[in-house]
Formats: C-alpha cells, sequence, structure tokens
RNA sequence: GCCAACGUAGCUCAGCUGGUAGAGCAGCUGAUUCGUAAUCAGCAGGUCCGCGGUUCGAGUCCGCGCGUUGGCUCCA
C-alpha cells in the first residue's frame, strides 16, 4: 500500500495524506468549522462514512449537514436514537431494522407487545431529545458474523439473529454504538448525536416481519429529522401545501365528485366533475380517429365461463365482483367485467380475419368493477369502479414492433398536454406465477426491449413483474405527494388468442394465430383524473375546465347585458355561466377564484355601453376592457387548441 | 385482509376529567345597487356514523359493525 494517497477535492485541488486518513481527517484539514458539521463522505460518488479510513487515491466530497445527503445521514442515526429510545423506555423490546430509504423519513421496527399509541410516541419522542442531548458520540465497529451474532444474543435480539443470517457470505459486518445502544447497520452515522438538531416522530403503524404477510406482525414507528428545526418546520410547511393540492380536498371544495357508503371506494362524479371526465375520454375518442382506432360497446355482466376460458377465473377471481340474479338458474353464474379483454376476444373470434384487417384496435370506455381489498382503496386513485381508456391490437407478429413505437408516440403526445414531464418507464418480465411457454416469454421481452432503446428511453427493468400472461411496460407519474401512480401500460399477452383459438388468414392462405397487445394511456380514467387535478393543483386548463367562462355584473342592471354577453360564449361552443346573484363585485370574483374558473369577465355601465368585457385571468389582476369578440375568440382558442396557458 | 387513528350542521372545526350540543362559512329571508378576492341583520339547520353494553345519566367510557385517513401487504 502506497504511504501517501491523492485526494481530489470538488474544488479540483489535490491533497496528499497519509493513506488510512479518515474522512474526518481531511474534513479537519481544511478547516475546523468543515469538520464539525461533518456527518459523511462522498467517495468517487459512494456514501462512506466519516470514520472510513482512505486507502487509495480517490474523489472525496465532504458531506455535511447542511447538505441533503447529511439529512439521509441524520435521519439513519435518528433512527438509531429512536430504537435506543425506545429500548430504554422499555427494556425488553427486540428490534428488527430500520428503513433503506432515508430521503425524507426514517422509520424502525420492534416487536412489541401491544400498538404504539400516540402518548407512547410522545415520550419516545421526549426520551429521544435527551439521548440527543447527551451528545453520545458514534461508534463504527468492524466485526466477523460470529461476534456480530454473539454480541446480539446476548442482548436477547432474537430477530436480529436472523437478520445476521440474511446478509450474504463475505459481506463485511459492521455495528454501530453510540451510549448503551449497538445495531447491525452499514451506515453512515454522524460524529455525535447533538448533530441531529431536529426530530419529530410521525406515526406508528403495524408492519409485518420482512414484508410478508405470513409472517408476525411488528410495531413501526415514523420519523423524520434535519439539522436545524428551521429545515423541519420548512419540511412541514411543504406537507402542507401538498395536501392542500390533494385531489380528495380539490373534489369537494370544486364539486367534482364524492364517494358515499353506498358503493364504497366508488366514486360519484358530479355534474363538473362528469365535464371533466367527459373532456378526458373526448380526447381520447379524437385522437383513436387518428390513430386508427374503432371504439366498440360490450357488456358489464358475463357468464363466468368466459372468465375460466380466459384464465381470470383461475388467476383473477379473489378481485371479481359475481352477479346473481334472482331466479337464476344454478349452472349459469355471472360476473361484472374487472377488464375489457375477453369480451374483445369474442368480438374477434365472431368474424374471419384477413391479414390485410390487421393490425386491429378495439377501444373500449366500458366501465370495469375490481375488488380491491378494504385496506388499499383511496380517493380516485384505487377504486372499485372505474373505466380505462382501453384497446387491444391485435396484430401479426411482425407487426408488434411498428405497433408498440406508434404507442410511444401517442402516450408521449398526450402526456404532453399534460406537462407530465417525471415520467418513469419500467419493463416488466416473466413473473413465477406465469402460464404460457418461456420462449415465447423471450421474444416478446425482447422486442418490448428493443422498442424502448430505439427510441432512446430511459427505462428499470422490473424482472419478474411481469403480467402472468405476459411482459409489459408500464409509465409511472409522480403525484403531488411524491407518490407514484401507474399510468399507461402497454402489455403483450400471446396467450388470450390462444385460449380464445383466435386467428387469422395470411397471405399463403394459412391460418395463423394474431399477437393481442392491451394498451392504456391514460389509464383508468379515474385515477388520472386523481393525478392530474393534483398535478394541477385544481387550476385546470381551459379545455378542461367544467365552467371556462363566468360573466360577472357589476350591478342589477348590467344582468341583461351579462346574459347577452354569456350567449355568445356559449354560442361559441364555451360553457360560461353568469353570476347574476345581487352581490358586490369583489364576492363574485372570489368566489370565481375560488372554483378556479379560468376566465371572469367583468360587465358594468362602461363595458355595455362598449360592447366590451373587462377580463380577468385566474390568479391574475384585472386586464383591462376588451372587446367581447376579440376576448370570445382569445378564450375558444385556448379551448381549442387545449392550451395550459389562459 | 392486517396495525392504528379518526367519524359532531352541506363544509371546516370546538365541545376539559360522563350532566342532555356550539362557532365560522355555505343556505334561506330582508335591507343594501355596489368597479376587481368576503356588505349588514335576522332565521333555519344535528338519529353527535350505526347497533349493543356500562351508568341515575353517554357526543364523551367499553364491545361489535360500517366508512374514511395513515401505514403494512396486495395491485392485470
Amino acid at each position: 500500500m502506497a504511504s501517501t494517497i491523492r485526494i481530489t477535492l470538488p474544488d479540483g485541488s489535490i491533497k496528499e495524506v497519509p493513506a488510512g486518513t479518515t474522512v474526518l481527517e481531511v474534513a479537519a484539514s481544511i478547516g475546523t468549522r468543515l469538520a464539525r458539521e461533518t456527518v459523511a463522505g462522498l467517495a468517487d460518488g459512494r456514501m462512506v462514512d466519516l470514520r472510513t479510513a482512505l486507502d487509495h487515491d480517490v474523489t472525496l466530497r465532504i458531506v455535511t449537514t447542511r447538505d441533503p445527503e447529511g439529512g439521509e445521514v441524520i435521519r439513519h442515526s435518528a433512527e438509531h436514537v429512536l430504537a435506543d429510545a425506545v429500548k430504554r423506555l422499555w427494556p425488553g423490546t427486540q428490534i428488527d431494522a430500520g428503513r433503506q430509504d432515508h430521503s425524507v423519513k426514517f422509520q424502525y421496527d420492534f416487536r412489541f407487545p401491544r400498538a404504539f399509541r400516540p402518548e407512547d410516541l410522545e415520550r419516545i419522542e421526549e426520551e429521544m431529545r435527551r439521548i440527543i442531548a447527551e451528545d453520545l458520540p458514534f461508534r463504527r465497529l468492524e466485526v466477523g458474523r460470529e461476534e456480530a451474532r454473539r454480541i446480539m444474543a446476548q442482548r436477547g435480539e432474537e430477530l436480529k439473529l436472523i437478520r445476521i443470517d440474511d446478509i450474504p457470505e463475505g459481506e463485511t459486518i459492521t455495528l454501530y454504538e453510540h451510549g448503551p445502544f449497538i445495531d447491525v447497520c452499514r451506515g453512515p452515522h454522524v460524529q455525535r448525536t447533538s448533530q441531529i438538531g431536529a426530530v419529530k416522530l410521525l406515526e406508528a403503524s403495524g408492519a409485518y416481519f420482512k414484508g410478508d404477510e405470513s409472517n408476525e406482525m411488528l410495531q413501526r414507528i415514523y420519523g423524520t429529522a434535519f439539522a436545524s428545526k428551521k429545515e423541519m418546520n420548512a419540511y412541514f410547511a411543504r406537507l402542507e401545501e401538498m395536501r392542500k393540492r390533494d385531489h380528495r380536498k380539490l373534489g369537494v371544495q370544486l364539486d367534482l365528485f364524492s364517494f358515499h357508503p353506498e358503493a364504497p371506494a366508488s366514486p360519484f362524479f358530479h355534474p363538473r366533475g362528469a365535464i371533466v371526465y367527459n373532456e378526458l375520454v373526448e380526447l381520447m375518442r379524437s385522437k383513436y380517429r387518428e390513430y386508427g382506432y374503432d371504439e366498440v360497446i360490450t357488456p358489464q355482466i358475463f357468464d363466468v365461463a368466459l372468465w375460466k376460458r380466459s384464465g381470470h377465473y383461475d388467476n383473477y377471481r379473489e378481485n371479481m365482483f359475481f352477479a346473481d340474479a334472482y331466479d337464476e338458474v344454478e349452472d349459469r353464474k355471472f360476473s361484472v367485467k374487472p377488464m375489457n379483454c375477453p369480451s374483445h376476444c369474442v368480438l374477434f373470434a365472431s368474424a374471419s380475419h384477413s391479414y390485410r384487417d390487421l393490425p386491429l384496435r378495439i377501444a373500449d370506455f366500458g366501465r370495469l368493477h375490481r375488488y380491491e381489498r378494504s385496506g388499499v382503496v383511496t380517493g380516485l386513485t384505487r377504486v372499485r369502479s372505474f373505466s380505462q381508456d382501453d384497446a387491444h391490437i391485435f396484430c401479426t407478429p411482425e407487426q408488434i414492433g411498428p405497433e408498440i413505437r406508434s404507442l410511444f408516440d401517442f402516450i408521449f403526445e398526450i402526456y404532453e398536454l399534460f406537462g407530465f414531464s417525471s415520467i418513469e418507464i419500467f419493463l416488466s418480465t416473466r413473473p413465477e406465477k406465469a402460464m404460457g411457454d418461456p420462449a415465447v416469454w423471450q421474444h416478446a421481452e425482447k422486442v418490448l426491449a428493443r422498442s424502448l432503446d430505439d427510441r432512446g428511453a430511459a427505462y428499470t427493468l422490473n424482472a419478474g413483474d411481469g403480467a402472468f400472461y405476459g411482459p409489459k411496460i408500464d409509465f409511472v407519474v409522480h403525484d403531488a405527494i411524491g407518490r407514484e401512480w401507474q399510468l399507461a401500460t402497454i402489455q403483450l399477452d400471446f396467450l388470450l388468442p390462444e385460449r380464445f383459438e383466435l386467428t387469422y388468414v395470411g397471405s399463403d392462405g394459412t391460418e395463423k394465430r394474431p399477437v393481442m397487445i392491451h394498451r392504456a394511456i391514460l389509464g383508468s380514467i379515474e385515477r388520472f383524473f386523481g393525478v392530474m387535478l393534483e398535478h394541477f393543483a385544481g387550476d385546470l386548463p381551459p379545455w378542461l375546465a367544467p365552467e371556462q367562462v363566468r360573466v360577472l355584473p357589476i350591478v342589477d342592471a348590467i344582468n341583461p347585458y351579462a346574459e347577452k354577453v354569456r350567449d355568445a360564449l356559449l354560442e361559441a361552443g364555451l360553457r360560461a355561466t353568469v353570476d347574476s346573484r345581487q352581490e358586490k363585485l369583489g364576492y363574485k370574483i372570489r368566489e370565481g377564484e375560488s372554483m378556479k374558473v379560468p376566465y371572469l369577465l367583468v360587465a358594468g355601465q362602461r363595458e355595455a355601453d362598449a360592447g366590451t368585457v373587462a377580463l380577468r385571468l385566474r390568479h391574475r389582476r384585472d386586464e383591462g376592457s376588451h372587446p367581447l369578440d376579440e376576448v370570445v375568440a382569445r378564450i375558444a382558442n385556448a379551448v381549442k387548441t387545449r392550451s395550459r396557458e389562459l
């Protein structure tokens, strides 16, 4: 080993230090303040503990309490303090493990005889503050597997022993210790507990050991921590902002939809919501004409025999609703459709097809019902009754590539319209519970991967996450609270054509099996509605706004003119109303603004005399008076072009 | 489905350790005719989610059910 090594710092300067120098020592050699704030290092881009001895030339960035990565180290350390606090308060408690991702939260699972209550969390939080005030140093120990087992066994940590056994052979086991607490952990951790500037426990919940439903349930505590109180306040303020744009809140505020116990997890769209919903559907319909789709309307309830044939009965039954008629015969059972694909297969099979007919693109906005377990439903994003911009493409194997590429154009065109920018793409491959020939799977997976590569689209491989009938590509966007939602999906299916014995006549006159592509772009209209509402924080672009224009007469005497203005707007195909209530202008504006109407047209005597209206754009000030026909043309144009601008 | 928390007027919420329900906004009525984010006054509005139980007495305590929310698990 060389006696000196070269450390390249972010400013490009190079420091020569003896091999074995730690990250913290490098920091100290630069400045005492830096050393004081150091919580870790980024060595060649990898997070390392500040106690790590550097043994070769590296590019090093010192991570301090001010860096985002520093926050992660602080939360990770707070996690240990949490576990320490719980063990101090309830000495018999066994610890399991913390969280992988410390970008915003930390968590710890405990084997504890009951659920933690809110008052427990308060006590624990107090205890944590006490530990932080003790300013305990963190120590890092590298140990052998047996040593780690011995320490944990001695402390009665049964769960931890299982965890140690799960650590792959050959991996270095490190322990972190502060005060009386010690835990198996990769680190990194802060220097001393006092570097945790602010800590807050968020909630408690149950969580299965190792995330497996069949294992015992442990008690989990969530919390967050920051370098300073100020940073923590900023975090909570941001959370509050996000809550305000929660689609469930906006749905009530804007009178768009509601939920009722009479039909749990199934939205009722109010007149305003129905307008938005139908605009989304109409958007897809208009594009279908461009992209060569044929829309069909299919039944809601089917003989169970259909689902047995499609395979849904065996693989998806637990998510299906069954429908029994009053005097139904014993041997004929019915079920509400959870998907459209089988009925499209029935349609395809009902006529003969030539290769010249393909690809056949069948679209269906049919209402679907899926039984989702009670604990998983939420707002519009996970419901039991919904419809999709669903379509099935029947094509020849050679047509898969072109179809997929055309779908990418379609998908990106639609997402562009909404301004969705952070889209993640996932390619999911053969799961364990799969039907069909593995060779066929492999071929399908290759076609999808190649199509993605051809387009230069970055994607993540989700090995084993495909549907049971075929591989798929999912498109995921992020909502306002940072949750991920799958919207578009493209799924290849070699099995349904098999099961329904679908055929077409090829150019050589022989019967061939078509390939089926399931695809949705908005995904479920309901989910898209919710995600989009949060995305826009309720400020829907003009074409989607349920009420596009509201005319505000200043006094009663102007009402007739205001109605004329509204009629001109209606004539132009716009959704317009008049607020003719006997209220002051400020009041009407406030209401129009809170309902997020994109255009408010103020009309007083001056405007009535001149044939103008005073335009007020959503969230902006008075734009002054303009001739009525100009304003109508402007708004009509924004709607027609589906512009996001007013 | 599992672990919790919550459920009071259309909405947002108050109601301490059990003593018979309250505010603001919305609604209705009247007055006000008003120029860019809330005019004033009055009135009305509640099986306190449902069903049981404890108690002289339950919005409040306990049990069960339903629903919602946050996690877990699941998610074709």
